[in-house]
DNA sequence: CGACTCCTTGACAGCGTTCAACAGTAGTGG
DNA sequence: CCACTACTGTTGAACGCTGTCAAGGAGTCG
């Protein structure tokens, strides 16, 4: 369950995208590891951007399996949706500060004549196109070790390539985001730590990363040159 | 290679949500199958919408891997793209008759205050990103004969539930659509006709579903109820 | 008819899942 | 401080699904 810590009415300065979004109404709200932000078709009223922890979306099977559909770090702007509701959960994986901004207005405004309103809810739908279509691309076929691969590279990327990448989320939830079992990304990890390409340092979630060009060159890439 | 056969400038009765977009200028195209509509990494200047035949997108990878993205049928509106280049390489998939739509007026306006532009490309780009959230939760968790029921349900409902489904697409492409072979989609196939669930008309692109609702037993739906 | 493409089917191997055991860590309470 | 528990992650072993390789059938076209 969520804890309002404070309202923020006052235009402080807000990071990226979010100020192009016009002069809403900020919260902090604070979420523990494991609370849902939101659930699976409840109306998308709010946009949302991670001042600290992380979020992934996901959608749940009555058998158990569950899909996530992206991992949301600090700075990322999630809960974008066009057609009022959202389409999967969304829960914390730690503790997790976000700012919530009321997207009630933005959406009566994109009805009106507000046509930057419209133009940046647009970029927020395509940005998260683009992450799904290389999701898509990740899950359709690849072999483990390249799944691996590619989420070590886009986390890394997403982090700004720190020295020591401090992972979030935990070995299942990276299963369930490269459509695999928890048991094989364990697996597949200790492949590329007996192939010194990283290491852990104290804890299973802290990895180094010694050699990006090598890990890169185990996924494929997309073809320009159609034959 | 595209042939152009005819300029159609006048307002002809355009079906579905085409006329919304405004009074663009629409010319007839026909490609032959296995021509190529579009290229990844190309501009998006142009709309399509089909009328006969039948189009794939798809992302072709430099080891002959390809994942195709989405089958698009007569009706169906593609091309929309919010960034100007396109992020798939269209093909036709047999002969096929499109309506092109000069996008470039189109995107002008969105810079300008048209707040119905903006609302139907992002529309368009918003029902684009809703095939592609369901086709991961496809790719992701699901085994052959799960995927081969889903695509058989998705192509018969955008058919509008025929008597007889007439398959414009081979199993190779039904194969790279899954992430998975075409042997196996053959397999697959080939239980269900088995089990006497859908049968074959005179070929193999042409099947009747007996039962559709013994079919949509076999896939799995998302649960409402967190558990 | 021959060459070709597309599809089906079989045999087999391999990758990844499943099941299981165990280790490491953190939290809790005596 | 230690014992106990719960949780997470690693590793092993065996199974099974699906990919791979191969052969052959069915349809098409010159």
């Amino acid at each position: 369950m969520p804890v309002r810590v404070g309202a923020n009415k006052t235009a402080k300065p807000v990071p990226s995208q979010l100020s192009e979004l016009g002069r809403a109404f900020w919260s902090e709200c604070k979420y523990r590891g494991g609370a849902k932000v939101f659930g699976e078709a409840e109306p998308a009223d709010y946009l949302y951007q991670i001042r600290e922890g992380a979020v992934r979306t996901c959608k749940q099977f009555s058998d158990g399996r569950r899909q996530i559909g992206a991992f949301h770090l600090p700075g990322d702007i999630f809960g974008a949706e066009d057609g009022g509701v959202h389409r999967f959960t969304a829960e914390a994986i730690v503790n997790t500060t976000v700012w919530v901004a009321k997207r009630q207005s933005l959406f009566a405004r994109l009805a009106k004549s507000d046509i930057a309103a419209a133009n940046n809810v647009r970029h927020l739908v395509t940005r998260t196109l683009e992450h799904v279509e290389n999701h898509l691309l990740l899950l359709g076929r690849r072999n483990s070790l390249e799944k691996v691969v590619a989420f070590l590279l886009e986390v890394d990327r997403r982090l700004g390539q720190p020295d020591v990448m401090v992972l979030p989320m935990g070995r299942r939830d990276i299963a369930d985001y490269l459509g695999m079992t928890l048991e094989t990304v364990s697996r597949s990890l200790s492949v590329f730590r007996d192939e010194r390409i990283l290491s852990f340092r104290e804890t299973n979630r802290k990895i180094v990363l010694h050699d990006r060009s090598k890990l890169a060159e185990r996924v494929c890439q997309p073809d320009p040159e159609r034959r």
